[in-house]
DNA sequence: GTTGTTGCAAATTTTTTGCACCCAC
DNA sequence: GTGGGTGCAAAAAATTTGCAACAAC
């Protein structure tokens, strides 16, 4: 799950004012909060690619990433809650558990969600956002952000006629 | 959770082809399910107001309604999930557990979330679904629905200065 | 009578928490 | 050294499932 992210930009062209990794680092210091090795080592594997993840996926992946420098789930869960409020990670609950992407240094953006391949085509849209910010100022509403998900078949699996994967077509 | 619902629209004006009591009997027989006292009962519960709830709160709402005729935790969520497949539920992941409303005879709409009282408050956006929709053709993918959560602060909650209830405001 | 449905309890799945020990500061 | 962090295991919370008894058709 959580592929074909989008090529439409590349991160070159977007100014990060620093690296995942140090304004990780601001946000713990600036709460008094500690930098251990477990943190660094999920921040590291968390910004090494841009892909949507769960966080049995990122368990996983740091035990893969740096062999012997096993994080407990615990932790994980934990440290997952802390980059969210970091403002570096973005939270979704599909299908009942939740995904993770990026949010530090990576462009507003919406998905497209396959509800039988689950895979997630991300896409932007300016008018979008025009019509978001007209609705929400039409209600006095002050926005800081949306969530758009699109659900429906994507091309690859409206081609193949027989459903394989996915049991259930919830959502 | 869950309140100050659209009055931009009387339900009056829809023009509702059966009442969702006939419309689920009639995908039930469609698929050679049975129609049951448990069913007709959460149906008819669930279509009695229109609001905002997930399966805790329907349980509830059963037991109370119909006395005696309590209907038992698992049938509720069986029963939901035929709701949704039938078209007259959809379904929203808010903070982890699933919210459901009104989809059968109830127009199209998307919500602004307030992350500091939790209101919902819905509207409607035609320019919406036609960017959806042009989006998802650019890709090839057949849409069969969408949520958008507009999440920020409403009108109400931007004028008392001081945060009342919301202890965390997730998503 | 047949076959889908229900209730119950047990099982899953995902996330949270209590607590003793450990480490970053 | 001290207070926040971690791991572990147990607890929670939400939802699903196996199965025997039941009820709709």
């Amino acid at each position: 799950m959580a592929e074909d992210l989008s090529q439409d930009f590349s991160l070159g062209e977007v100014q990060v004012a620093s690296s995942p990794q140090e304004r990780f680092e601001e946000y713990l210091q600036s709460k008094g909060q500690r930098i251990t090795q477990q943190r660094r080592a999920l921040v590291e594997c968390v910004f090494e690619k841009h892909e949507h993840f769960d966080a049995d996926e990122l368990l996983e992946m740091v035990a893969r990433h740096a062999e012997g420098a096993s994080v407990s789930r615990a932790t994980v869960y934990r440290t997952l809650d802390e980059l969210v409020k970091a403002g570096l990670l973005r939270k979704m609950d599909l299908g009942g558990r939740a995904v993770y992407e990026h949010d530090y240094g990576y462009p507003q953006h919406d998905h497209l969600y396959c509800q039988q391949c689950h895979k997630l085509i991300e896409f932007r849209s300016e008018e979008l956002m025009e019509i978001r910010d007209a609705v929400a100022a039409k209600h006095s509403f002050r926005v800081t952000g949306h969530r758009l998900i699109v659900s429906g078949v994507c091309e690859e699996c409206s081609q193949k006629r027989h459903r394989r994967h996915s049991p259930l077509d919830l959502i």
